[in-house]
DNA sequence: CGATTTCTCTGACTAGAGTCAGAGAATGGA
DNA sequence: TCCATTCTCTGACTCTAGTCAGAGAAATCG
């Protein structure tokens, strides 16, 4: 990480907080507090329950309590207890609610705008692609890789949308009974690794790992899901499997996948995978891959 | 400006802030109360009079002052009457201010690192390029192009910058007395224009218009500070110009230019100028060029 | 010289954004 | 059934980040 990159994300930072804070302030700060907007924004259409407005705001119950009546009073929300659980209360917004949140929305799109609006057309297509860039690796640098057990509501929920995934991309469809699935011990230490990708705590990705005594390391049920693509999550997925394998002592590391995976195939290529002929008899797999792993160069002293 | 840009910039601002205010917090909200430590960052190393850091940062006098009394009670700065105005104060860092304002730029560049840090080589360096583009463009929306009175000290300011280089550019030197200037008059109204960018209230550029009665417009002494070139500016200054000539029923625009300033003959080019004979006998000139002038198309109902 | 202006400071306020310590109701488990 | 736990609410605070109205000293203008 060299000074001059410091120097540009510091003015970046400089120049954007200056900016769009002082306009945050001019658009959306105009009536109403920013405590109570943001509230009013994270309620959503549909409503949402006081519990998880405070974990998704990160606010003591007290002051979001106090900002709930306060929103009553002007009434643009109601809160009711929740019929199942009536010590959890639900906040919906009413028509006046509604009102206030559509122009909240409208100002941000104001804000937006006024940023676009002193430039030319080619410049604002320049500055829309260069912000895309910056959201989607900031947003990368946020997702954080934890090893879990196949049995955790998260990896349940990932290898769910994986084999829905493959059903419908592969010609054949899929059927997880018809593949060679490794048991969960497999992908469990010490027998093996199972990770999980999560961006703001949701899970938005998996890859398990294999270390057979004795044989090469095999990656399995790898995928990202598709609102986390473009994030380089594949490639970090496999930098750290193969890290993984490495210490275990592994020195090939091998897989298997379908030919409608094309974008994972480019992603394998693009990290040094050869194609090697079948090395298992899995019925939906079309493409073999295998990598050597060597120890990396030791790191220059820091 | 279509809904998916407005979308776009809406989504880069959220994540932005998220991240970008979650650290800032983090790393220099620590021990010292955000106003403070903006004050003892605008303070500087050589000190400041307390009627600019006043204007800096757009602060109440009292509230000014008031932090100033507490850094100064924590040891951290001085503040003493200027000797020719003593009603004017002049702030001044003391060693432990200084040491406290290092720690503040250490935190600044701890912040731009953690943002850096979860990212691989080549994210990084897409990251960094992306941003220095977001920053260069919002810098560009915030230049404002104002018409001024030639002998306006901005003016005056940008001339002087304009002829210091050239006289370093051009292979010859540049003596004003020997080149055709403009008197004042023409480029004053009605008989012509002269305009100055100011980017935060300093003048970064300027650009004359000569609008003589019954010949072609001529653009006149165009000049982009060091600071605020690759900012479009140069452009934009062309087609204000433009507009400007083609409001006084202009049908031509012409140029003249010096083989030294590549740039402006490339930006010539590119924005529709063709190179012409001589039209003039400016002795420093080795290109002329001009423009005509078309009514552009009527814009499509709002 | 006196009047006016400029500059900084002090005192008195306000609003926003939280924090902390319980109280009271509802629920779940032994 | 009772006890612990969960969830929300209230009251009493705190800390920032200001704003506003003058007061007093120094400089400037006529």
């Amino acid at each position: 990480m060299d000074s001059a990159q410091i120097d540009q994300v510091r003015r970046f930072n400089r120049t954007v907080t200056e900016r769009v804070g002082v306009l945050h302030d001019h658009y959306l700060g105009r009536d109403r507090a920013i405590g109570e907007a943001r509230l009013l924004w994270e309620i959503g259409e549909q409503g949402q329950d006081v519990r998880r407005l405070r974990e998704r705001l990160g606010l003591d119950s007290g002051y979001v309590s106090r900002l709930l009546r306060s929103l009553e009073a002007d009434g643009l929300v109601t809160v009711e207890p929740q019929p199942r659980d009536r010590r959890v209360r639900t906040v919906r917004l009413t028509d006046a609610g509604r009102a206030e949140r559509a122009m909240l929305d409208a100002r941000s799109e104001e804000l937006a705008g006024s940023l676009l609006e002193p430039l030319n057309d080619a410049q604002r297509a320049r500055l829309v692609s260069a912000m895309a860039e910056v959201d989607r690796l900031l947003t990368a640098g946020t997702v954080t890789l934890d090893t879990v057990d196949p049995g955790h509501p998260d990896a349940r929920h990932c290898l769910r949308s994986y084999f829905t995934e493959l059903r419908e991309r592969f010609e054949t469809g899929f059927d997880p009974v018809r593949s060679l699935l490794p048991d969960a011990g497999e992908l469990t230490p010490p027998r093996g690794v199972f990770l999980v990708a999560r961006l703001h705590g949701e899970p938005v990705g998996c890859a398990g790992l294999k270390l057979p005594a004795g044989a090469p390391a095999e990656i399995k049920r790898m995928w990202v899901a598709p609102q986390a693509r473009r994030l380089g999550l594949g490639r970090r997925f496999l930098a750290e499997l193969e890290a993984r394998a490495e210490q275990h002592g592994c020195t090939l590391l091998r897989l298997d996948t379908n030919k409608a995976l094309t974008a994972a195939i480019g992603l394998y290529h693009s990290y040094g995978f050869q194609e090697v002929p079948a090395f298992n008899d899995e019925p939906y797999a079309h493409h073999w891959f295998e990598k050597r792993i060597t120890a990396p160069p030791p790191r220059s002293a820091p």
